[in-house]
DNA sequence: GTCTATAATCAGATAGAC
DNA sequence: GTCTATCTGATTATAGAC
C-alpha cells in the first residue's frame, strides 16, 4: 500500500545497508545484489532491505545517487586544483569506481527507473568534465576540450575494464599517446 | 547426474533459443535471459531450455560462442578487404555488438565459468586488430598500431553505449580527431 | 521507530514419460 | 530423440508484531 512505513534516511542500518549492495555489486555483479545476500552481507534479516528501501530499484537509486554525489565532489576538486588535469584522470581511472559504473549501466538496460537517473547523471558528469578541460587546456590545443574529455575518459574507463579481463596489449602506448594529446598532462604519470 | 541426455546440437529449437536469448539479452540485459522467458520469447517450455543446455551458464557459453565466430570471421573480411579500417570501424561500432559484448562482460563479472571465454575472446579480437592496422598504417603515422587499435575501439564502442543513454555532447569533435589518428581512415564518415 | 512472520511468485535443475 | 511433470530453493514484497 501507499501507506506502508519506511526506515529513516538517517538510519545507520540504512547505511550499512548501502555498502553492502555497494561492495556485492563491485565483487560480484548488481544480480548478486539480491534482498537475501545484502543481508547476510550487512548482518541483518532480508526483509529489513524492504524496510529501508521499498523496492530493489529504489536501493539501486540510492545507491547511485551516493556515488553520483561522491564523484561530482571530486570533480569539484580536480577544478580546484592547480593541476586539474592528474585529477581528473585519477577520477576516470578509478577502477572501483570504473566497474560500478558499467555495472550501474548494464542495469539501466532493463531498470526503466534507473535510465533516466544515470543518463542524468552521465550528462552532468561529461559537462563539468568539459568545463575543467576547457580551463586548463592551452588555447592552441590540437584537439578541442570536448573531444578530448570524450577520448580520455573512454580509452581511460576501457583500459581498466579491460585489464581486469587480463588484456593490456597496447595499452601502455595507448595511455601514451592520449597523454600526448592532454598536453599539460604530459607531467603527469600515466595509469599503470 | 553426469548421464542426463541434452538435445543434439543441430536441433533447430536449439538455434531458436539462441536466438531468442539473444534478442532478450540484447534489449533487456543478461539478468532477464531466463529459462522462463526464454521459453515465452521462443515459444516452448521452460524445462525445454535445460534440455538444451544443461546450465544457464552452458547457453551464455554456447551464446558467446556464436556471435564471436560471427565477429573473428567479420574480421577477416576487413583484413581482406581494400579500405580495411573502415569495415574496422564499422565493426567496432556495431551498435548491437557493443551492447552484447557490454552485457557478456558485465556477466563475465560475476560467472566464473564465463571470464575465460570471454578474456580469450577478448585478446584475440585485439591482437587481429592489431594485425589489421599494422597492414593497413602507414610507416610514418605517428601513433602506433597497438595504440591506435586501443584508442579507435574503445572509443568507438564507449560512444555507441553513451548515445544508447542519449548522451552525445563531443561526441562528434572525438570522432573527427580519432579519424584524424587513424590517417587512412580520413576518407571514411565518421560513425553517426 | 524498528524489525519479523508470512505470502506469492519465480528461478534453476532433474528424473522420467512419450 | 524430444519433451513434460515436478522438486527444491531463492526472491520480492507486504501486513502486522514488538
Amino acid at each position: 500500500m501507499a501507506t506502508r512505513r519506511l526506515g529513516t534516511e538517517t538510519a545507520k542500518t540504512r547505511y550499512v545497508l548501502l555498502d553492502a549492495a555497494e561492495s556485492l555489486m563491485r565483487e560480484s555483479g548488481y544480480a548478486a545484489v539480491t534482498s537475501r545476500r545484502l543481508a547476510a552481507q550487512a548482518g541483518c534479516k532480508p526483509q529489513l532491505v524492504h524496510y529501508y528501501f521499498r523496492t530493489m530499484d529504489d536501493l539501486f537509486i540510492a545507491l547511485f545517487r551516493r556515488i553520483a554525489d561522491a564523484i561530482f565532489a571530486r570533480q569539484a576538486q580536480a577544478l580546484a586544483d592547480p593541476q586539474p588535469l592528474g585529477v581528473l584522470w585519477e577520477l576516470m581511472s578509478d577502477p572501483a569506481d570504473v566497474v560500478l559504473h558499467h555495472e550501474f549501466i548494464a542495469l539501466a538496460n532493463h531498470r526503466k527507473p534507473l535510465r533516466a537517473e544515470i543518463a542524468a547523471f552521465g550528462q552532468q558528469y561529461r559537462a563539468n568534465q568539459q568545463e575543467i578541460l576547457a580551463r586548463a587546456v592551452p588555447a592552441g590545443s590540437p584537439v578541442s576540450p570536448p573531444a578530448l574529455a570524450v577520448i580520455g575518459e573512454l580509452v581511460a574507463r576501457g583500459m581498466v575494464l579491460e585489464r581486469a579481463l587480463g588484456m593490456d596489449a597496447g595499452h601502455a602506448e595507448a595511455a601514451t599517446a592520449v597523454a600526448a594529446l592532454l598536453a599539460a598532462l604530459a607531467d603527469t604519470a600515466p595509469p599503470r
